[in-house]
DNA sequence: TTACTCGCAACAAATGAAGTTACATCATGC
DNA sequence: GCATGATGTAACTTCATTTGTTGCGAGTAA
């Protein structure tokens, strides 16, 4: 499989969407995500279900932030977008018959629960308005210039 | 994708070498992991290269293990198989052009790297002695019979 | 009425582990 | 030597999952 982008793509469109009330169109979003159109309904989807953003038919219409910055954080995102599964690896059974793959099921079932705990602990810690935050940190030290078009 | 099970399949075998010396063929291995021989040469090529186990030919052949298990490490294992991807989740671009990329990139990045950081110091600190140990220590409270034959 | 937009179903492409088939090679025992 | 049992390996298929693509329906605004 391929690694699964849709929580890093779709923080990506948050945080523009936080900087630019205009409704951005499918066709606009899938430009900035290097991808195509329907993929990008197809994630949003999750994130309206969610009530993190709104969208809009016709003339006019797009895609609008829905939500305060501070009260999404980066683990809601990724709950709204399907929840992956986080891991690649993990064992071949859950409950094992043989005592010997019990042992193993149980210690390296540990570890991938320890490192999964964390993982949940940090993307918990951070809202978007942190990012938003990060952002405009990293616009004041760079000189970036914020008016230009930087969608890309 | 499947969830990748070698590490986990190939801990299951390496106990059952430590508890009995004689050649494993690749078609009993089969049996208890419930694959075929073929999956299970393929994934033992590499503990073999790694110098964990060794394999013999011809009548009376097989595989034995080759290493003191105090020596081998989860983590050592993992790499033998490969070292593959830990997680299913991920960056769309290491490098992002947009600035607003750039900053999920790295806030995602981090939360990755530290369970990432988390995980291999766990499967660091455990070794095959250590599961033999714990395995030991489950015969002797569940009662079960190491003299009888419990492969699966 | 036309143009623009999302909604969605259906299917194809790509990826990588696991499964399968086939055959070469080597070691043992007779 | 020869049959047998075992690994070594290439080539292909299967499977699961995200991503990409096409096509069409339906709503909305100018």
């Amino acid at each position: 499989m391929r690694r699964d982008s849709r929580l890093s793509r779709m923080l990506h469109v948050l945080l523009h969407m936080a900087r630019d009330a205009r409704p951005f169109t499918s066709e606009q979003i899938a430009r900035m995500l290097d991808t195509n159109p329907v993929v990008v309904r197809r994630t949003l989807a999750g994130l309206r279900e969610a009530g993190y953003v709104r969208s809009e038919k016709g003339h006019g219409g797009g895609w609008q932030l829905a939500c305060r910055l501070d009260e999404v954080r980066l683990l809601d995102v990724h709950r709204a977008v399907g929840g992956p599964r986080v891991f690649a690896i993990g064992n071949v059974s859950d409950n094992p018959v043989c005592a010997v793959e019990r042992v193993v099921s149980r210690a390296l079932g540990d570890a991938l629960v320890q490192a999964e705990a964390l993982l949940i602990e940090r993307l918990g810690a951070i809202s978007l308005a942190d990012l938003a935050r990060d952002f405009d940190a990293l616009c004041a030290a760079g000189g970036w210039d914020p008016t230009g078009d930087n969608t890309r």
